[in-house]
DNA sequence: CTCACAATATGAAACGTTACATATTCTGTA
DNA sequence: TACAGAATATGTAACGTTTCATATTGTGAG
């Protein structure tokens, strides 16, 4: 008996079904087959241990149930669980995920867009800084929490209106001092509205609000002098900080602890994002935080969604208030 | 002029070059062609915006370039540190990530197998718990952290060492009275084995080494418990708490707390795995560091090794002790 | 018992590559 | 000038599917 050395095909299993190789294929691919057909066909993939070749397949049909996914650091939670969330939304869909990572290079960004695009994947989700990335318009393509263009679908969470909540919050818990910090990248994103969102509030009520914007590759040592440079007697010249992410919040609470602080007594914090303790499940900050869950699926939703033609461009997924530690409630 | 609605294939561009196919073919796979026909195939290609298909090339030659990634859950920042490695290493050597999340799940582990397979993957690596995973002998496979058999070759980090390692440095600290905790599932794994080298180290001493294992599904409360059925007159009948990973020395460190002690002071412990703060970068324990990078690039080495005639089974890597903060250095 | 028609099985062509056997060109020597 | 042999270009046959036109079978009516 002869030793198969490689995988079998569908030729084998034909000839072990004694069918043609045509219906094998329609069984594989649930089309209509006489019953004593299928079941021969279904028998001799079993004794055979066939599996369809996804790359034949694919090089036949043009579609190959898999899609890119771009981020550009899978270390940090929220990527991570942004990640998992694309994964599993997409395995359910039947659809494998491509992971690559980009550690936040515009041009590795552009690559990946690339090198993923000759893998002809069905589409791409992408969460990118490259602000003119060069996007095939023939390829679906998501967008995660960056707009391009009408052309192109974003999901986002609803970072202005996340601003508003946390102005109000803190106005509700007797704040009157209001500030805005901000660290990140300069290439405007959507998080800017975060801060916009927050100021826009205290303008409408005629109040001040102050609000900095500092760039990442500075560190955090400015904004470490920029409080300490606001201390006033033993006093900070504001009691409700809003901070662009948990991150930022969770620094800026062991600088006001190091200035004899005490949060949320002397100043509050409210972060974004809403990341967890990994052994505590714990949240890190009072905070923003976003659907992770939900941006993933919406995201899997508008890539595999049937009818493409009339997609929104821009999807805005509602964010909750949860106190955490830095605020009075 | 004819509009094209699909992506060129190497026809058009032998064509626009005027040129045969196989010449084209040669020139993206870097066999020697002559120098003006290489200059007319890539001018060819560029004006036309043609791109390989992967998954032509793949049907071939049977090489597809990509591997697949399998996880319990990307979420934990081990398993996403771990993910961030592979999917780079892969990368660096022109091969993409197929990331598969099993959710601890020992089925969805096995189906994951299947559905990867059927996908043409060049190889797999795998961290899973389904103790008896039916690996298929064709397809190269890496598994990290887990033991199979010695025809399966396992990357791990050195779990006895690490055991012996803090023994031995609770011991240095002045330590007489150790205790290992371990919570996990009960499927034995890698794991177990820092509780066996840290008791080594007290039984070749002549001294006593308390240990117990519970299993997760029972969640902490039989631990909380333990400890505090531990206390004796304001005083733990332990010095010195070696913890199975760092989620559950944070949480041993939050209960002696609880009950009134001090860490380091009254009670040392020491975690393994190096896991640090997303914002900060701190350790969240003094523990034993498992070397990520490491894990990550050799099993990457070790599934793409040329020769796999003759891979280890097993390649341990040395771990560090790392103080931070719950020791006394 | 035929015949027409529906239902369904069949087999060949095509998808875009690579690899190999064959054809062509070029170089240097007799 | 002619020719051998190296070097390199050509074109065709796979790879394992799907799809579609064609062939076959089965059914019911006349």
């Amino acid at each position: 008996m002869k030793q198969r050395d490689s995988a079998p095909t569908m030729k084998d299993v034909a000839r072990e079904a004694g069918v043609a190789l045509g219906t094998v294929s329609k069984v594989f691919n649930d089309i209509p087959v006489g019953e004593d057909y299928r079941k021969r066909v279904e028998e001799a993939a079993r004794r055979l241990g066939y599996q369809v070749n996804s790359y034949a397949r694919g090089l036949k049909t043009n579609r190959t149930c898999s899609a890119a996914l771009i981020l550009p650091d899978i270390t940090h939670p929220f990527f991570s669980a942004l990640a998992q969330g694309v994964c599993s939304a997409l395995a359910a869909r039947g659809y494998r995920t491509i992971l690559s990572i980009t550690a936040y290079d515009p041009e590795a960004e552009q690559k990946c867009i690339q090198m993923v695009r000759q893998n002809k994947v069905d589409g791409i989700i992408g969460l990118t800084y490259n602000p003119e990335l060069d996007i095939d318009p023939r390829l679906p393509y998501v967008s995660i929490d960056r707009y391009f263009s009408p052309s192109v679908p974003c999901v986002a969470s609803d970072n202005f209106g996340g601003g508003q909540l946390a102005a109000e919050k803190l106005l509700e818990l007797g704040c009157t001092r209001p500030l805005f910090l901000r660290i990140g990248s300069k290439v405007p994103g959507e998080s800017d509205k975060r801060g916009d969102g927050f100021e826009s509030v205290f303008r409408q009520r005629g109040m001040a609000c102050a609000a900095l914007r500092f760039n990442d590759e500075d560190g955090l040592e400015p904004i470490r002098d920029f409080l300490a440079g606001h201390m006033d007697g033993g006093r900070l010249d504001f009691d409700g900080i809003f901070c662009v992410n948990d991150a930022l919040a969770v620094r800026v609470r062991d600088f006001l602890e190091e200035l004899g602080l005490r949060v949320p007594e002397d100043a509050q914090i409210i972060g974004f994002d809403g990341l967890r303790h990994f052994a505590t499940g714990n949240l890190y900050c009072s905070t923003i935080v976003q659907p992770v869950d939900r941006l993933a699926e919406t995201s899997v939703d508008m890539l595999l969604r049937e009818d493409r033609s009339n997609l929104p461009s821009l999807v805005c997924l509602p964010v909750t208030y949860v106190p955490g530690g830095t605020t009075k409630e």
